[in-house]
DNA sequence: GCGTGTGAAGGGTTTCACAGCA
DNA sequence: TGCTGTGAAACCCTTCACACGC
């Protein structure tokens, strides 16, 4: 789980365009599609060739002038830079319609990631599979997440339950939690919380679609 | 549908920021506190005071020197900015689990989002009620996208069938969609599309609490 | 010629220190 | 005294023009 190398830090404002990066050039490399250049690439992607460029500079020079960029050698760059190398297990709790979406989402595994373990308090959920775990009891959620090296916790249960998950999580040795209830969670510093509110996208999306008009 | 008056642009960089005081806000309404430095709010919201005043000065003047902000307008204020006047009527596309997780969210009435459609393929799902609206046919998109006035689509289906939906999305007159598909949708320029790429942000998370160990 | 890599210019965002007001 | 609002400074990020390599 520790990044490996020398690799330059991507700061906050880039890393999303890497993952985007990733996802065209994937698509690319499925179509058998051998080199693009970064004027192809910016049409695909939405983003100005000046800054593909500039951002794929910073991992060193593995574009060929005059050709483009080799899109099997860019898919393989982009993987190490977001640090697929070693297997990230991520423990989730709250096995609803979200929590299902993501223990059966495809296409984690290629990417380093992968669900070790899923918890819910509903007796009913509980032993049942669910992509390729099976459903645990919260009150196992400690044990579990150690016997299976848990690095990454997944809040997927409703607002008013999510502090209490939180807490546990913690307790439990975690220090890494991405957040899916549409509340704030309060945790010691040490603590990274990533929060993803789909209702803030819809927002977001609202608000730019009307004030571009 | 349009922004209704003088306010100020916010950008790409502040909205998140400002979506995020709102939800803080919110539960601070609720627990029935009724006003909130720019000091103690920072330590909530895990922003920088400077920033918070900052972010917030520029709507105008709503603080009061020695006090701090006063909770209820600070929300109507925030609530007002990001354009909850007029309702916002979706249409999603493909009621897997995402799907239904996301029609049965709660708390969008309030902020001015409604879900007014829901379509999938498969005949099972065909007339079931879902959140507060019943599944129709895919077919049927076209017609009943114009006929419940729908101004956002959502994409959630699976990665195959995202491009053939934003067609059809575009097709019967829509111009922003949400993408929940781990593909890029290739669309006219006019068309405004935001992705939630739901495993990018276990990536980001991985990639920066491994880079700051 | 074509397309990358890069230093320099430009623009925007965050931080800061402090004036001003309750 | 306590806390906001704000101009100035520092910082970062994006854009650009062009030198260099294929």
């Amino acid at each position: 789980m520790n990044r490996s190398s020398n690799e330059k830090k991507v700061s906050d404002v880039v890393l999303p365009r890497i993952l985007h990066y990733l996802r065209v050039i994937q698509q690319l490399a499925r179509s058998n599609m051998t080199t693009i250049s970064s004027e192809e690439l910016s049409k695909i992607a939405n983003i100005s060739a000046f800054q593909i460029r500039k951002d794929l500079a910073n991992f060193g020079k593995f574009g060929q002038p005059g050709t483009g960029y080799d899109v099997s050698n860019l898919k393989r760059y982009l993987l190490d830079v977001i640090g697929t190398k070693e297997m990230c297990n991520i423990g989730l709790v709250g096995v609803g319609n979200l929590g299902s979406a993501l223990l059966n989402y495809k296409g984690f595994d290629e990417e380093g990631l992968q669900f070790v373990a899923a918890f819910d308090k509903e007796e009913s959920k509980i032993g049942k599979l669910c992509g390729n775990v099976i459903v645990e009891h919260i009150n196992n959620l400690k044990e579990s997440v150690q016997k299976n090296n848990v690095h990454i916790g997944i809040i997927a249960v409703s607002a008013n339950n999510a502090q209490m998950v939180a807490d546990k999580l913690i307790e439990a040795g975690i220090f890494s939690i991405l957040n899916f209830a549409p509340t704030i969670v309060s945790t010691p510093k040490e603590i990274t919380v990533r929060d993803v509110d789909l209702s803030n996208e819809l927002k977001a999306l609202r608000y730019f679609t009307a004030v571009n008009k």
